[in-house]
RNA sequence: GGGCGAAUAGCUCAGCCGGUCCAGAGCGCCUGCCUUACACGCAGGAUGUCGGGGGUUCGAAUCCCUCUUCGCCCACCA
């Protein structure tokens, strides 16, 4: 389908009459689509796969923006550009929404079975991935979805498994015994990341427990319940206090258990009372305490966290936090309590179905970190790769400088299953599918975790190419270049894609990690449904549009801060874009409307090229101006301050093309005056320069504007349009300063109109004494932009002193005066003439105290001593020309 | 307990490897305009001890110290 291009252009642009149908006209043009075989210099961004369990909120429409606005930037420059997206199988997420699903229907996953179940995941997950995929479209972004990857694909999952091999055979990951993170809800075992801490106002309970020979020693403890498992009690060697109990025994309340006090110097004597129960089953530093002195490891809670059958009777069953309860009531009543005091201390809980975290001895898979992480911090550290914002990078050196070893197995059953099989006897025999059977065709069983869906996550870079096969994608468009994500997945994801990239492929998956910030509430709260402060972008797409979702985000975002929209009142919060948006529709409706007949090229060698004498100041001014906005907008870009850029732009567009250079065209372009053809050339060039400079935020709007501009055929597309570079030609010093004092004065002749309450439709006369030459030909050169925009009738040059009226004086000294006639109040224009005197009569001083200064003058650099100088002449000029007009007025 | 960041107009924020800032933007506010592109607009205007204090410097919103208030990250003190 190709977008009507010759429709009239309604006052108000719609975005639902062109998005859809043009992201339509994109695909089916190919305008998104990597070619491998182009042999340009590729440009690849990743896409932070969303997780499969929901649709998008604003964070993923921010992060998106962000993305498309780079590759639609590098795809223009002139670059093989990739985007390449996908989807996250998001194993314990996704599970879990299922399992809630299931559990509305009065099921578990065990009532279904692994098949069944993994099947009706299966089913979720191609509902919402195809929603999500249909999501991005809808904001505009330009990724080539013929290569989107869903990290559960066949692909990715061979990938998985060849990794898992070659690590496993270089003996990097292994199987073990440890304490780990468990979550009782999810049942599971998780990795240190995956267990949020939360500052928690808890208790300290100090409990007496009974020395085998009479007397007793208090422990505190934040978790009671655990004592029911307590093997023995850990002072410090040096503690005076307890150096006479090691050796000695307690016995255990309520259990009636004798068990050991020993010296560990791991103990803090100033804690708590120095002395430490010791659960060596429940609690990782217990745990090494407990193997350092060969304490028993009692497992009294179940995975599910409720109390097992080692625990006496009355115990026994109950939930851990019903059983802490209990235990606390038993010593009090045996008077065993000694006190509870207040205690904030931080609470673990799991990140995805927010239990409080247990820790637990389990057999688990781990991989070995530290042999990764060299190899990532040398890259770090030596410049290879760099983070926006630069703190965000001591953040990932100081995790991985610390690094511990990653817990990969998951007792899910959504997720890549591990590759290992085990023979009858238990015996671990191989780590490849086809060796699945032994020699004499014993069927082997395989293991029957999942993996941690950050292992798959972390191969995408290469296994979304292809990998481990050598195809032409992956030579091409690996390593990538940029990756845009969240801060919150700095060690998830973007350390561990880093880590495996290094290993697998002896290359950096990217160059430059671009940390864009949170969205937010205006409470600062962190946008969630659950929380129920989080914006739709579906909801805010038809209202607003996609352009005007998108410049509000980027406009409103330094690298690496957050925005705060209000989801209450998107009107506001989206009416920087949307009013943009409108902006620039208008301005283009305007031109296109404006425009009958051939347009001229403004440079080059083609025939009818404007000449630079028929170019006006303004026309001049505007190509000048034009140009500086390239460049700005072209740094921005590459230094990926977008919001830099997005705003640049929008100043060019709304102030300088719009407000100042159409207002000044006008005539020309009705014929009123000469050069209407040389207006129009220099209007569509500066125009079509700015949509260009724009496409990459406002995509749609620009596209549909630019495909209108004269010349182009019915298969061009912006987005595929040359990126504007600077052009030193276009250089023109001389413009810039006659055109800016046109403004000055017509800006001032406004301000004396409105100043005096001189009715909108009054035109007024105005006299000029200019102070050079050039402001002299420039006020004669825009008289009629000056009668224009000013409402005047005649520009006079002139004395103004004597003239009673409106004063003013321009940067350059030029005194102007608007005669009022009956409106002017004499009083009044003294006082007015008199403060802008004092005002800078204070500047002057200033200055001259500045300037008097020999150690200014002499240390500062000269340039700024020059500049400075000239603030002074232009103040004192300004000064000169105000005093000898009231003077003049009798004031 | 360590480490880091932020505090600038009523609101949300730019600027911050010192002079080009006599401090900017958007929104909001005040005044006047439906001027044949746009009232999602045009023109004009008001509003800031650049968190407090100290220091370095010829010169500080910008660098250093300190305090206050908010965030964030890391951490096995039970």
């Amino acid at each position: 389908m190709t977008p009507d291009t010759t429709a009239p252009l309604p006052p108000q642009y719609v975005p639902a009459d062109h998005e859809p149908a043009l992201y339509r006209w994109w695909l089916d043009h190919g305008c998104f689509a990597a070619d491998a075989t182009s042999g340009r210099a590729p440009y690849v961004i990743m896409m932070p796969p969303p997780n499969v369990t929901a649709h998008l909120h604003m964070g993923h429409g921010l992060n998106n923006a962000v993305q498309d606005a780079l590759i639609r930037f590098e795809r223009m420059r002139g670059r093989e550009a990739l985007w390449l997206p996908g989807t996250d199988h998001a194993g314990i997420a996704t599970q879990t929404v299922v399992e809630r699903l299931l559990a509305k229907e009065g099921k578990t996953r065990h009532d279904l079975g692994r098949e069944a179940f993994v099947e009706r995941v299966w089913e979720f997950v191609g509902q919402t991935g195809a929603t999500i995929l249909r999501q991005l479209e809808t904001i505009g972004a330009s990724a080539d979805w013929s290569r989107t990857y869903f990290t559960l694909d066949p692909g990715p999952a061979r990938a998985v498994r060849e990794a898992f091999v070659r690590l496993h055979e270089k003996g990097l990951i292994y199987r073990g015994l440890r304490m780990i993170n468990w979550d009782p809800v999810a049942l599971t075992a998780l990795s240190d990341e995956e267990v949020e801490m939360h500052e928690t106002e808890g208790k300290l309970w100090h409990l007496r427990y009974p020395l085998e020979h009479g007397g007793h020693l208090v422990v505190a403890t934040t978790r009671p319940e655990t004592m029911l498992g307590d093997t023995g009690i850990a002072v410090h060697p040096e503690d005076d206090r307890y150096r006479h109990l090691v050796g000695t025994r307690v016995r255990l309340p309520l259990v009636d258990r004798l068990i050991p006090i020993v010296a560990d110097a791991a103990i803090d004597p100033a804690f708590g009372t120095g002395a430490v129960k010791v659960t060596p089953a429940h609690d990782a530093t217990d745990h090494e305490i407990g193997q350092r002195h060969g304490l028993p490891v009692l497992e009294v809670m179940a995975p599910d966290a409720t109390m097992t059958d080692a625990v006496p009777m009355p115990f026994r069953g109950l939930d851990r936090f019903t059983a802490r309860e209990k235990v606390v009531a038993e010593f009090a009543e045996l008077g065993l309590l000694e006190k509870v005091v207040p205690h904030k201390h931080a609470v673990g809980r799991s990140y995805r179905s927010n239990a409080v975290v247990e820790p637990r001895l389990s057999e688990q898979w781990f991989v070995r970190m530290r042999p990764l992480a060299e190899p990532a911090l040398e890259a770090y550290r030596s410049g290879r790769l760099r983070f926006i914002p630069e703190r965000r990078g001591e953040e990932f050196e100081r995790w991985l400088v610390n690094i511990r070893d990653w817990c990969i197995s998951r007792q899910l059953w959504w997720g890549h299953r591990i590759p290992v099989w085990y023979a009858d006897d238990g015996r671990h025999v191989a780590s490849r599918e086809d060796l699945a059977t032994l020699p004499d065709g014993t069927p082997l069983r395989q293991d029957e975790d999942v993996l941690d869906t950050w292992f798959s996550s972390g191969l995408v870079p290469f296994s979304a190419l292809g990998w481990p096969d050598r195809t032409p994608d992956l030579a091409v468009f690996h390593p990538g270049h940029v990756l845009v994500t969240g801060p919150d997945i700095i060690f998830f994801w973007v350390a561990r894609m880093v880590m495996l990239g290094l290993e697998f492929t002896g290359e950096l998956p990217f160059t430059t990690v671009y940390l864009n910030g949170i969205v937010r509430d205006p409470k600062h709260r962190k946008m969630s449904k659950s929380a129920g402060n989080g914006i739709d972008p579906l909801e805010v797409v038809p209202r607003f549009g996609a352009d005007a979702l998108r410049y509000t985000m980027i406009s409103a975002m330094a690298a690496g801060t957050d925005v705060i929209l209000d989801p209450n009142d998107l009107d506001t919060s989206f009416a920087p874009g949307r009013n943009f948006a409108n902006k620039l529709w208008n301005a283009g409706r305007f031109i296109l409307a404006n425009l009958d007949g051939p347009v001229r090229p403004i440079a080059g060698r083609a025939a009818g090229v404007v000449r630079r004498e028929e170019l006006t100041v303004h026309d001049r001014w505007l190509i000048a101006r034009c140009d500086a906005v390239v460049r700005e907008v072209g740094e921005s870009y590459a230094k990926f301050r977008l919001n830099e850029a997005a705003t640049g732009a929008y100043h060019f567009l709304w102030s300088d093309l719009a407000d100042w250079y159409i207002e000044a065209v006008k005539p020309r372009l009705y014929g009123e005056a000469p050069g209407g053809d040389v207006a129009r050339a220099v209007l569509v060039r500066c125009f079509d320069t700015a949509l260009r400079l724009l496409h990459p935020v406002m995509p749609f709007l620009t596209e549909t504007l630019w495909k209108r501009l004269p010349g182009r055929d019915a298969d061009a597309t912006i987005s595929r349009a040359r990126w504007p570079e600077p052009d030193p030609r276009a250089t023109d010093d001389a413009a810039l300063r006659a055109f800016a004092l046109v403004q000055e004065l017509v800006t001032a002749v406004r301000g004396i109109r409105a100043e005096y309450g001189v009715a909108p439709g009054q035109a007024v006369a105005v006299t000029v004494a200019p102070a050079s030459a050039a402001a002299e030909a420039a006020f004669r050169d825009e008289a009629l932009t000056i009668r224009r925009l000013a409402k005047v009738s005649a520009v006079a040059v002139g004395e103004a002193a004597h003239q009673e009226g409106g004063h003013a004086v321009l940067t350059d000294g030029t005194a102007i005066v608007v005669p009022l006639g009956d409106l002017i109040d004499r009083e009044k224009e003294c006082l007015r003439l008199g403060a802008e005197c004092e005002r800078l009569r204070q500047l002057v001083a200033a200055q001259e105290g500045k300037l008097a200064n020999e150690q200014f003058t002499s240390r500062a650099p000269a340039a700024v001593v020059d500049k400075e100088r000239e603030k002074l002449a232009s103040w004192r000029e300004q000064l000169g020309v105000l005093e000898a007009n009231r003077g003049a007025l009798g004031c």
